[in-house]
DNA sequence: AAGTGAGACAACCGCATGTGT
DNA sequence: GACACATGCGGTTGTCTCACT
């Protein structure tokens, strides 16, 4: 409603962060947690609005994220996973723990829909195309959500309670407490690996990721949000390591999307959730992610993928995945 | 070698939702 | 129960880089 917008002020710089100010934003989480992003300009002297630097930090400074080249498995899950939820970028990116929505919405609109559109011209639907679209459903291929509505056999809400059940599950799951995989040690910041244009401020972007492996060692162990503040917000901070138990999760290690993802997506405990509270939206699909991977895999069985996956999470009986 | 166009990525904007008072 | 505030999400735009002519 009537809620003044957030950068409204004067003076609120805008455009391209700087290294300084990248430098600036994670030595203040550093301190104090990812969280409270509002109070992060005037504590940090930055001349950004807050919503400004929670995407900062989410979409790039974060640690543990994977930039550039999704690989096959992660293309294919996208694109399936968006013929499921729709243009829901978040939820798609918790089955992606290295990727972030922003990164995942981008290489979709750049790379998969045009691509499921050749696959349309020739005839073929492939993959995800058919199934995605339910037929061309999106046409424009944008709108997700809301034209796949239209053209899809299943409501949107369906989906909706489809992901409901998954954080349903999630939720489940960290009750029970399982323990979370080992921090799987992160092959370094894949991060740079921009390609071209941003190779220069990759190796900025690289400096960072340096200066976060030495604050987030503090206890020796990113363990359970050991961070600099492990507490309450600092989730994120735990999410800082590169081997982050929230972002990058153990799936850190290549190709997460196959079956490092499942383990990632356990890795999620209950403190990530403030930060990745995106990622609560698909929730740790860890076992759906398994069988996921496998209905993906299993490529015969498109051309219906809504229904895979309404088998694969039967609405039933979700514990069953447990 | 220079100019133009297309592609890719980062960031911003506005709306929706959740939480606290 | 209503209101206000903070955060999250998705869509869109702007900028930069690379490839081609």
């Amino acid at each position: 409603m009537g809620r003044p917008p957030c950068c409204d002020k004067v003076g609120v710089k805008k455009g391209p962060w700087t290294p300084e100010e990248d430098l600036m934003l994670v030595s203040y989480i550093q301190e104090h947690g990812a969280g409270n992003w509002r109070a992060v300009p005037t504590n940090t002297g930055l001349m950004r609005c807050s919503k400004s630097c929670r995407l900062r930090w989410t979409n790039y400074l974060r640690p543990g994220i994977k930039r550039g080249n999704f690989t096959e498995q992660e293309e294919k899950l996208i694109v399936h996973l968006q013929a499921l939820l729709g243009n829901r970028w978040a939820a798609i990116a918790s089955y992606l723990p290295e990727r972030t929505d922003n990164d995942i919405k981008n290489y979709w609109n750049t790379h998969l829909k045009k691509k499921l559109k050749k696959m349309q011209a020739a005839g073929g639907g492939e993959d995800g195309g058919a199934a995605s679209e339910g037929g061309g459903g999106r046409g424009d291929g944008d709108g997700g959500g809301k034209s796949v509505k239209a053209a899809a056999p299943k409501g949107q809400w369906e989906r909706r309670l489809q992901t409901d059940i998954h954080t349903a599950r999630q939720a489940l799951r960290d009750a029970l407490s399982l323990d979370h995989p080992d921090p799987s040690p992160p092959t370094a910041a894949p991060a740079a690996t921009p390609a071209g244009s941003s190779a220069a401020y990759a190796s900025s972007a690289d400096n960072i990721a340096r200066l976060l492996q030495g604050w987030m060692r503090p206890g020796g162990g990113a363990g359970n949000g050991k961070g600099p503040e492990a507490s309450g917000s600092t989730s994120t901070t735990a999410t800082t390591q590169p081997q982050p138990q929230c972002s990058g999760e153990g799936a850190a290690s290549a190709s997460a999307s196959q079956s490092g993802a499942a383990a990632a997506a356990t890795a999620q405990t209950p403190e990530c959730s403030t930060e990745t509270s995106k990622m609560a939206t698909g929730g740790g699909p860890a076992p759906a992610f398994s069988m996921l991977e496998s209905w993906l895999l299993d490529d015969g069985g498109m051309g219906h993928g809504e229904l895979g996956l309404m088998d694969v999470v039967p609405l039933g009986d979700p514990s069953e995945f447990f």
